[in-house]
RNA sequence: GGCCCGGUGGUCAAGAGGCUAAGACACCGCCCUUUCACGGCGGUAACACGAGUUCGAUUCUCGUCCGGGUCACCA
């Protein structure tokens, strides 16, 4: 090793203790305390992981019905983690509504958080609040293999950078000669630490946009695009991981082998996959599932929390819809041979379908209320004989 | 604007180098049933555009157009 060599090393160190002194605990501690799970042959870990907005959103409910029923498949594990790493979204108890509506559409939790304050399964806390120390260590970690440093530049300063970088015409971002914080040397940052500057924690990225990544997304197929080269943050200033930095180490940690989520993420996996290599953790399986849209206009849009009352999947219940004849209507937008199945079949039950993530749509499909409705009175043919017999009485009593 | 993804009837979609291009919903007509998430029969309707490869492209390649996503200390 040279002499700067170890001068690096002594730096990255002391950084690391400057930063964060309080961490006691390393990486190995964790992955010794969240063993890799032992599965069967073919078994997937998949996990939906909203943000507590008291919400369910009906495109929340497909993905989280996709993973379902991915785990189910072959026997695997669904899990439900909460992101609530955004304290100005936040609301009191945004959890229950979502564990409710996954629960009125039969789409079962069997690990994670299962109600207001209660969990289940050994990879907790399910809930990113609560899992400060597990991030900070291993951001302490990434500080200590000089792959993230800390910036202490304002968000002022930040917009001033993007204005400038528009007016240059080049790619808005902090990275190479943008990122002013990049090269500080240790006794800027001990004294602007000890000023008591608000930091961010920035990746060290060694990624080159003139590079290429490829990956295989199970929906979409191979996707190649060019490495990410930002200095992305990992930990806000408050010490609260971004969404990157946390799917990262709870994906790992957790033992998610597919990441199957709404397809605008897309856009962020060269940053993933820059996480997953920095951190030393295996990439998991990617899946990205297109959006519900809606009709409007002769165009197509996603489905709108504010404008379209049926994006709350509240609305269905609200409206006598069976869970069963939603769950059907998405069984045919999951997998379009779904309703040849359904006709061979008419008597199965939903979960004898052969699922196949494969077999998923690469575009988003407009959510038809007609088609729905129709597929409910399948769903009421389908009934029992007694319940048959009560709904006919009930129409005669009319 | 850069980077990605997508584009078969009104909607969801199957398909694959050569087929009269499936099926479902909707729509129209007829039948059944007096109505209220029932049934039967029939019908209208589609491969975005332009090049190239090929004996032959909706299918493969390139370009164009259109739609969507993303470029935050939000997820």
């Amino acid at each position: 090793m040279t002499f700067t060599g170890v001068f690096e090393l002594d730096y990255n160190e002391r950084l690391a203790d400057l930063l964060y002194g309080d961490i006691k605990t390393a990486p190995e501690d964790y992955e010794r305390m969240y063993p890799r799970r032992s599965l069967t042959e073919g078994a997937r870990v998949t996990r939906f992981a909203p943000s507590p907005t008291g919400f369910l959103h009906i495109g929340g409910l497909f993905t989280a019905f996709v993973n379902k029923l991915t785990a189910m498949a072959g026997g695997g594990v669904f899990l439900l983690r909460i992101e609530d790493t955004d304290k100005k979204r936040e609301i009191t108890d945004g959890v229950s509504e979502i564990i409710k509506g996954l629960l009125d559409f039969g789409v079962e939790i069997d690990e994670g958080v299962i109600g207001f304050e209660k969990e289940k399964g050994n990879y907790g806390p399910y809930q990113q609040s609560r899992r400060g120390e597990i991030y900070r260590c291993y951001a302490k970690s990434l500080v200590q293999k000089g792959l993230a440093y800390p910036c202490f530049c304002s968000e002022n300063g930040l917009e001033e950078m993007r204005s400038k970088q528009e007016q240059c015409n080049v790619n808005k971002g902090y990275y190479g000669k943008w990122a002013k914080c990049r090269n500080l040397t240790y006794e800027q940052q001990e004294a602007a630490v000890r000023a008591g500057r608000p930091f961010v924690l920035r990746l060290r990225s060694e990624g080159d946009e003139n590079r290429r990544i490829v990956f295989d997304d199970i929906i979409k197929g191979k996707i190649e695009m060019p490495e990410n080269n930002m200095d992305i943050v990992l930990l806000k200033s408050d010490g609260i991981p971004t969404y990157h930095f946390a799917h990262a180490v709870d994906d790992h940690l957790m033992g998610t082998t597919h990441v199957i989520r709404s397809d605008e993420w897309i856009a962020s996996v060269p940053i993933h996959i820059a996480l997953f290599k920095a951190c030393g953790f295996r990439v998991p399986k990617y899946a990205h599932v297109s959006p519900i849209m809606k009709e409007e206009g002769g165009s197509k849009r996603k489905l709108s929390k504010r404008k379209d009352p049926e994006a709350a999947v509240s609305y269905f219940v609200e409206n006598g819809f069976p869970s069963q004849s939603v769950r059907e209507y998405l069984l045919t937008l999951i997998n379009s041979n779904y309703e040849d199945w359904r006709r061979a079949n008419p008597k199965a039950q939903q979960s004898e379908f052969p699922f196949n993530l494969k077999k998923m749509s690469p575009s988003g499909a407009v959510f038809d209320m007609l088609k729905l409705t129709d597929v409910s009175k399948n769903v009421i043919s389908v009934m029992t004989a007694d319940e048959v017999f009560e709904k006919s009485l009930a129409w005669a009593r009319e």
